[in-house]
DNA sequence: GTTTTCATGTAACCCGTTACATGATTCA
DNA sequence: TGAATCATGTAACGGGTTACATGAAAAC
């Protein structure tokens, strides 16, 4: 029934990818952790669980039955649901980290992005670091031109507030330049630190 | 039938005080003067133009007839559609712009208000930088309480992240804070510049 | 023993997009 | 005359939210 794709499917799959969780907690990490971004809902997570499940990212396990294992065996039983990350999950995760193209949600999809670098090979943050550099500067060199083309017929306002958001941007991009940077040293050195790929038990 | 209301409807209302204008070059208008924002789609621009209509907070004009008033003067005649602010719509886009709560669509509510600052009383742009400078605030807080309860179980990456968004929001508070010294300077001068309520013919 | 917090879910809605369809006007 | 662009619209979908409903566990 439901599609699904969206950044909230690729937070889901990289919170779990880290440690199996019910969703209940998987809401408040959403929320701090990751807490740069938006607040999710209940009524946006819960159905999202069921069709990465329904896809086969995801697997459910009995939630840790609390004290009376014996007590109602097979009743309305609905205790916590914990959601483990597949195999497959992890491909897919991995498939969302690296995709570099303009439907990449632009900005959220980038700090979704960057929050798990952690977890991640210096290839891919160098591409995704330098994917979203080039999109930026697409960004810059249309608001250039539009500004070109409209600099005259605007008021003080609107022009100072295109100001601002293209300094907004090119702020950013000296970051990114800052960030790239640093990747590169780190490889050119191959410090001990960083291990280009954590606890990768899927190949 | 729509309800509508959101920033698309906001922002429709603005570029229509300026001038009355056919829906093919409100969206142009959309993408370019207002242009910082997002493009949007003729999918919602022309159904919230019937909606608003409906409310009447806009009117209908015949468009200019393009030569040939005398040829088909009462079949599938389907010309522009010049649309033009009602006195009702007037006074709901002011009232849009000076909500300062915080149901104001966050950043996108803010620009579409600051793009059509030139319209604006002077007050209303105080209301308005001091509401988006408060909220910021407040946000800035939150990320800092977050930032100290989670600070220890965050990698370097993460903790980044959250420095780079926490430096940009500072930037806008400093950006806001000049904004207002100088609107606050423009008052105390009351220079001849800026009339408070250009072409007020409503009252 | 009642309130809070934990925990899971559903139905209705919201505001927008994509893809499609139609036709008039302008320009080469 | 045929292509581009102007101009208006509709249907289906998309990815979320809000508000609601339910119930168990923990805290007071």
């Amino acid at each position: 029934m439901g599609r699904r794709s969206g950044i909230l499917e690729f937070a889901v799959l990289g919170l779990l990818r880290e440690s199996p969780m019910h969703g209940y907690e998987l809401r408040k990490r959403l929320n701090t952790s990751l807490g740069v971004f938006r607040a999710f809902s209940y009524g946006s997570l819960y159905p999202c669980l069921k069709t990465l499940v329904q896809r086969g990212w995801l697997a459910e396990e009995p939630g840790d039955e609390p004290e009376d294992s014996l007590a109602a065996p097979l009743a309305g039983r609905r205790a916590k649901i914990v959601y483990r990350l597949t195999a497959e999950g992890k491909e897919r995760f991995e498939e969302l980290l690296s995709q570099t193209g303009p439907d990449t949600w632009e900005d959220e999809g980038f700090g979704v992005r960057f929050a798990f670098f952690g977890q991640t090979s210096r290839d891919v943050r160098m591409r995704v670091l330098e994917g979203r550099r080039s999109r930026l500067e697409e960004r810059l060199a249309k608001m250039r031109t539009a500004l070109a083309r409209t600099r005259e017929r605007l008021d003080d306002y609107t022009l100072e507030l295109q100001r601002h958001g293209m300094e907004s941007v090119e702020r950013e991009v000296r970051w990114l330049n800052e960030l790239i940077e640093s990747e590169r040293a780190g490889r050119d050195q191959h410090r001990g630190q960083t291990p280009p790929d954590p606890s990768d038990d899927t190949a």
